[in-house]
Order: C-alpha cells, then sequence, then structure tokens
RNA sequence: GGCGACGUGGCCGAGUGGUUAGGCGCGGGUCUGCAAAACCCGUCACACCGGUUCGAUUCCGGUCGUCGCCU
C-alpha cells in the first residue's frame, strides 16, 4: 500500500502510525531524502519514528553524488521484492513513486555522452532526433532541453527514437497506469491548511538547525542535492546573495510551490484514493486505513 | 510656500501618438536517468479630470500623490 501527498501534507507521521499497526517497514519514494546529512531540510521521519519502524531508501546516498531516479528504481525494487515484511510505500516525488510501482525501464545513459550532448547547441540536437524521427515533437518537448539531449542520448546509445519507445507495450502501460505491482493508495491533501503548515514546520526547522546542517553540508553538496528547496537558498544565503529574511521568504514561496507542483502529478493518477488533511492523527490513520482497504 | 522630477498591471521595470516589452510573483499544465529538476500555457497596465487629435498610456492644462532641492 503507499501513502502519498504534497509535502507538509503529514504523511511521514501517518505512514510511521500505519506500519506500526500492520507491522510493516516504510519504503520511502523521495529524491531527497536519499541524502545522508539532510535530515532538517527533507523533513526525514525523527529517530523515535525511524527506531520504532524500519525505513528503506533512506540515507542511501552521499549528497555530492547523483543519486538517479534509474538507480533509485533499481534499490527500491530489490528491497520490495526481497522484503519479509510487508510495505508501506510513502512519499511526495511523484517520478519515483511511478519509477517504482510502474514498468519503468530506464534506457541506458553514457556520462561522457551525455556532457558532450550537454555542451552542443539545443538545435542541433533537435536537428538530429527530428531527422531521425520526424514525429519525435510528439513524444518529446523539443524546447526542453533536457529533454532533447535525454532523447539524443537514447537514440545515439541505441537508436531507438522517440516514436518507437512510445509504441512499446511498456509504455503504453504507463500511460494507462497500469501498475506492475499490486497495491492501494492514498493521496493526503491539505487543502488550504497547506501553506499554515508550510510555514510552522519552516519555522520548526528554522530553529531546528536547518541552516547549520546546510552550512555542514556546504563543502560536499552535488548538483542535485543543492538544488532541493531549502538548500539552495540557504547555500545562496551563505554565499552573502541574500539576507536570512529573505532566505526564509523564499524557502516558504518555493516550499508552496514544490507543493503544488507534487500534487499535480499525483491528482491524474487515477489509483489514488484522496482523503483531506485532519487534525487528529487518530483520526487521520483510521481513515487512511479504511481508505487503503 | 517656491522650484524640479516622477506617478505604468500584486511587485520590479522598459517604452511608444494608432499591431498588448520583459522579469518576478500568481494560476494552470507536461513528465521514462540532474525530477524539490527542466519545460510549456495563462495573467493585457498605464494616478485622476479636462483639452488637442481621426486616434492618447504617450502631447497640453489642471487636480491629487510621492520624492528631492530651496525658503
Amino acid at each position: 500500500m503507499a501513502i502519498v501527498g504534497p509535502t507538509a501534507s503529514g504523511k511521514t507521521a501517518v505512514a510511521v502510525d500505519v506500519a506500526k499497526r500492520l507491522g510493516a517497514d516504510v519504503i520511502s519514494v523521495d529524491s531527497m531524502q536519499v541524502y545522508r546529512g539532510m535530515d532538517v531540510g527533507t523533513a526525514k521521519p525523527n529517530l523515535i519514528q525511524r527506531r520504532d519502524v524500519v525505513h528503506h531508501m533512506i540515507d542511501v546516498a552521499d549528497p555530492k553524488d547523483e543519486f538517479s531516479v534509474a538507480e533509485f528504481r533499481r534499490q527500491a525494487r530489490g528491497i520490495m521484492d526481497s522484503s519479509e515484511v510487508p510495505l508501506v510505500i510513502s512519499g511526495g516525488s511523484g517520478l519515483h513513486f511511478r519509477a517504482l510501482v510502474d514498468p519503468m525501464s530506464f534506457a541506458p545513459t553514457d556520462e561522457a555522452l551525455k556532457s558532450m550532448l550537454e555542451g552542443t547547441e539545443k538545435a542541433a540536437l533537435v536537428a538530429e532526433i527530428v531527422a531521425a524521427d520526424a514525429a519525435a515533437g510528439n513524444h518529446v518537448d523539443l524546447a526542453n532541453t533536457r529533454r532533447v539531449v535525454r532523447a539524443v542520448e537514447i537514440f545515439r546509445l541505441t537508436g531507438e527514437t522517440p516514436s518507437q519507445r512510445a509504441r512499446s507495450a511498456e509504455a503504453e502501460d504507463i500511460r494507462r497506469y497500469k501498475s506492475e505491482i499490486e497495491f492501494t493508495a492514498v493521496g493526503i491533501d491539505p487543502g488550504d491548511q497547506l501553506g499554515m503548515r508550510v510555514d510552522q514546520r519552516l519555522n520548526e526547522m528554522r530553529h531546528g538547525g536547518l541552516i547549520e546542517e546546510v552550512k555542514a553540508l556546504q563543502a560536499r553538496i552535488g548538483r542535485t542535492a543543492a538544488s532541493a528547496v531549502g538548500y539552495r537558498e540557504i547555500l545562496d544565503h551563505l554565499a552573502g546573495m541574500i539576507d536570512v529574511d529573505e532566505t526564509f521568504q523564499a524557502i516558504s514561496r518555493n516550499t508552496k510551490r514544490l507543493a503544488k507542483k507534487q500534487r499535480t502529478w499525483f491528482q491524474r493518477d487515477p489509483r489514488i484514493r484522496w482523503i483531506p488533511w485532519l487534525n487528529h492523527s487518530d483520526e487521520r490513520v483510521k481513515r487512511t486505513l479504511e481508505a487503503l482497504k
């Protein structure tokens, strides 16, 4: 079963309670909680929660490394396939969630090729992919450099064009949200409580050592980890670019925006049953369990 | 009180006598290896009142307001 939802929706606490009642472990689907040392800012489950319930896919990578979705899928599926106990999937990263439950087999990658392509003019890349596949634009956002780079990378590595890939049975299953594994899922929707909860939690983070945490990470934080909300703003602050108040205003704004994007991602997934955010944790857990049946 | 400058959409900020700068924010969306990323779409303003003009956000006069200098 799975519990998803935007950041600050309270899903972490619910997942822990649900897992406890079920004798399950939690497997996190969160793109940033995988990094060690990023605790306060990513709102990881606390020590008590992690003592009570085993959490997987948290603290599995060093912040200076790039932990890709493909790697995430490999590891998470490995855990899922070998687990002796039931697992509660919990998190807010839409792509990571789908990478775990859906038939997403990622095409290969090549660091050298990729960085070479990143240094190539976009127009040339677009020309290359369109020459190989006139309908490429139907499947790849030609305005999005990253997507174009990736499409060309896959094409050079495998010879497969975007159209060919889109025609695969697997791609069709993904479009239809046909899961690879069985599960029920609930989404927790904080509704108009979101802004308030974000600011409340951010205030706790601020007094809980967020700045110190980023400071400690500063020298050994990689590209992906450094782009996490809360971290990038404080890194700017530490670089002397903005003052503290502006920093936290920016974090508040960006967190709310992140929550909205997360909601957009999960919203169209027909497998998710939404329940409203509830004030009382007991009630929340009860409702969640009911919805998961 | 006098002189001068200015008054543009939630904010910042260009500009023009007649085809709606742009950025931020905000709203919506896309999503198969950086995904808390990247990208796409939307958001049509010119302080107020008169005047000139075929036509004024743009020119003229006045009103109000802001800022600066002077007294």
